[in-house]
DNA sequence: TCTGTTTGATAGTAATACTATTATATTTGC
DNA sequence: GCAAATATAATAGTATTACTATCAAACAGA
């Protein structure tokens, strides 16, 4: 099976870990230990003992493990985006688009055999549980000059335009497709932990009404009509 | 002038500091301390030299930094629900109190004299840097137990009612209320440090904006009407 | 085989998030 | 107004973290 790779940022890395195998060996255990200690616990000590290496090795690669974090979520909205485009290509109608990417935004993450040393379902979890430490610090300026969130702007960006193909004249697009992105993973989130704050469940059927929810959030919101 | 004080969750604090001239100064000087060095640069050790005491005091009020945090954080949610509740108490119809209660999330926060020792604006750009960290952390279940969010809850349960008064059948009222709360802050957020990611702007009339925006989200959200 | 690069091994540092102990203030109850 | 109780300060100490530095071994390419 042919392995895919995404070119990300290179301010994201010192050196590239797709190229080497103890590279490879970083991401695919970062991914299974921040997923099981939490980004807190998760230490550069621990990653290199569990694949048998040193710390200034991993180093090498990351600066420091905010970065490594960085890397991580940044693949994952290269990822996104990637199976956005996947379930768009074929559509026409912005209407349609949205409504195919609303459903890959909300649907469960499955492994994907393109993609070798990481684990989609781990890092989903990481995304849920720690993107919003990407940029709720004091260098997201510098990290934002340094282009680290550019993964996500292409992605907003994108759905964006699809939203202004629905209705021109609405006022928020950017507001609206953030809220949206980061609302899909705050309620599942909710839905784990604190579910008297959500409304859609625990249950078997989470996903669709995930994709209920944020489709009735967006439509509704961007439709012309007389009310409100 | 009076100072009003709130009742907490006592597991917010060991001693409760609201108390004693010690446990305000810690109050006091943790909000600017916080404000302007963020949670992860902010220590005990910093706290009690700004207010000339030791690391060792501060533990017997406080059991750490993320209950400390917490508290705060608590805090502020009591007094946003005590606001919305000055201005709501007087209306009638769930629609008019909905839309009041928009205003206060929206509005510029100001020093608020009923409360001593609590700077309000710096609390509420503590709220916008480090709200989610209260929450994004393994020991979730557990701080939600103890009622750690009981204050966030008990806001969203009201407002939650009130979208019920306008819409009795609408499926996600906890859902879109917490979006909405959460927006406001991620907005803000946005509009400082990310600006290509939102659409209210950075200007004098960014309060406005973005009332407008939860607004919108809200009342097309729930308003019935054939489309979608 | 020579050369350069990558990695491993080891050591060290300043800071953090605590805990513990004891002495000194300060408050309170009587 | 004094003893008892409690609150605070001063000090010390610990394990862990997030790095940085150095050097030797392994290996890869030419």
């Amino acid at each position: 099976m042919p392995t895919l790779t995404f070119r990300l940022n290179t301010h994201l890395f010192v050196r590239d870990p797709q190229h080497t195998l103890l590279g490879q060996n970083i991401i695919r255990s970062s991914v299974e230990l921040i997923d099981q200690l939490g980004f807190e616990q998760f230490t550069f000590k621990k990653l290199a003992e569990e694949i048998n290496s040193t710390e200034a090795s991993v180093y090498r690669y990351f600066e420091n493990k905010h970065r490594l974090l960085h890397y991580l979520i940044g693949w994952y909205w290269s990822w996104l985006e990637y199976r956005i485009d996947l379930f768009t290509i074929n559509l026409t109608s912005p209407r349609e688009k949205l409504k195919a990417c609303i459903k890959v935004i909300a649907e469960e993450k499955k492994l994907d055999d393109n993609f070798d040393f990481i684990n989609e379902e781990a890092l989903h979890r990481i995304v849920v549980a720690e993107l919003d430490k990407t940029y709720l610090t004091k260098q997201v300026d510098n990290d934002n000059k340094e282009g680290l969130f550019s993964g996500f702007k292409s992605l907003c960006k994108k759905i964006s335009e699809w939203v202004i193909g629905v209705n021109p004249t609405f006022q928020f697009p950017n507001a609206l497709v953030n809220t949206i992105l980061l609302t899909a993973k705050q309620q599942i989130f909710f839905a784990n932990h604190l579910p008297s704050l959500t409304s859609i469940g625990n249950e078997a059927n989470r996903h669709a009404r995930l994709e209920e929810f944020l489709e009735t959030l967006l439509f509704k919101t961007i439709d012309i009509n007389e009310h409100a």
